[in-house]
DNA sequence: CTGGGGCGTTGCAACTTCTGCAACGCCCAT
DNA sequence: ATGGGCGTTGCAGAAGTTGCAACGCCCCAG
């Protein structure tokens, strides 16, 4: 809609790509050399990127900050948190919390596993949506028309031998999950890491956040994690609830 | 430099004090309702702002996403990472990694403590200037002139009666950590908390960023935490090697 | 030592884009 | 019903933005 706040937003995922020069900058945006400069500079003055001492540019701190600031402002993380961090110490296992926002899923908390092994993720992390078994929690609460719309938009990275290959499976794998009000993803995403999940629920019934557990093979095998799968839905439950009470008329996620 | 990005931008900082509607993000800009929906458009359109169930604005999922790539990206956090977590297995207590960026000091890597007590702190969040040890280090090699504009600049706020209360103290701190080569905080932000802190450098001797180890009064006492230094400044000083080794004509930070 | 190429920067005039207005439609509460 | 609040749209004037060309700078090559 704004053509020069457009151009100077198309700057940010090219700079995450990396450090570049106001060349490289312009030539990429296909402008001339001196508005690339107008628009680095307005966005230096912002603090969202940030001059290298080899004159190159990168994004800068205040990106981080507020991105930082958007995440403690979400109600539900605050909310679920101590219950994650109970779970945790009841499983010992890694506890995850993600909430889907147009056509992404991302962690907005994360418990560590107890255990040595860990395994690597990131909060604020665009997870894999079409393994991940929060992805289909939240995926699976979408209208059919919106599910069938981004199912066909999706990639299909095959990370495994059992990720998730076409939207027809993925479809037909988010109906399922729909159906049973649970998920899992056992070796879609890294061979030897299993996840359960359950749904959190807004005061109407939609789904506005999704917890997992997950654990590598090497630590419990996937019959023994689902035996997890009532204490994960419970505690699910539990969020689901204190959420709804507190919530009056605040937004979702 | 560019009115209109300037105008987008000053957006993201109003909402993420939290949700605002449309009027209220026109009101506080300053313009028309008219040119705040279109600014919230095109931030939209990029993923930075989000639209709540009740219409009001959030900040977005993509903006988190790209404060993400933007600390993996940093290459001395890579690098410092494996040290960290070696040094958190040698004491237990939490560790920090910092930067220093355009006159904000903020946190880009830590490892938690492994006693019950933590505290509380969190990676991208811009940490207290004026007392935390990381701060002292990184400012303390700022050049005369920077310190002084800098330490005139800054608020002072006394979060204990050991804040550092004034520009004169600030300075004359960062004189005496420039010259040890280390700093502490002992209870400056928290009273019962204390840190001691070591500068990671570069080839060229200036420092790049700084790590510290911190624990409350109740795990160790102020001078059980001092006999940590020179581990503290060991693990810095081969983060320091690695890091000019590696780092050929790379920018700092 | 000198010349050339690369890169960032600036002033300017033309023009594209943005702005504010006023009016409309919508929903909720009175 | 009806008024107020809020988001949304089309439009003409105003204003900001664009690309150009030229400059200065630094570094490398001749």
């Amino acid at each position: 809609m704004s053509q020069t706040v457009d151009r100077a937003l198309s700057i940010l995922p090219l700079l995450a790509e990396g450090p570049a020069d106001l060349g490289q900058v312009a030539d990429r945006l296909g402008v001339h050399k001196s508005t690339a400069l107008r628009l680095l500079r307005t966005l230096h003055e912002h603090g969202m990127v940030y001059r290298q001492s080899d004159q190159r540019y990168r994004l800068g701190a205040r990106l981080i900050a507020l991105a930082q600031e958007a995440m403690e402002n979400l109600d539900i993380r605050e909310i679920a948190h101590p219950h994650l961090v109970r779970l945790n110490e009841q499983c010992g296992h890694t506890v995850h919390l993600a909430v889907y926002e147009e056509d992404e899923v991302l962690y907005i908390d994360k418990v560590e596993s107890r255990y040595p092994v860990r395994m690597y993720s990131r909060i604020g992390k665009p997870v894999a949506i079409t393994v991940a078994a929060v992805a289909k929690l939240l995926l699976a609460d979408l209208a059919e028309h919106e599910r069938r719309a981004l199912a066909d938009k999706l990639d299909y990275p095959m990370y495994t031998a059992r990720s998730t290959p076409n939207p027809e499976a993925f479809l037909k794998e988010l109906a399922k999950v729909r159906e049973q009000g649970w998920a899992t993803d056992l070796g879609g995403h890294e061979e030897s890491i299993n996840c359960v999940a359950a749904p959190i629920r807004g005061a109407d019934g939609r789904v506005v956040a999704a917890m997992s557990v997950s654990a590598p093979n090497v630590v419990v095998t996937a019959d023994e994690l689902l035996t997890l799968l009532p204490l994960v839905r419970r505690t699910a439950d539990d969020i689901s609830g204190e959420y709804s009470g507190r919530t009056s008329a605040k937004g979702t996620v």
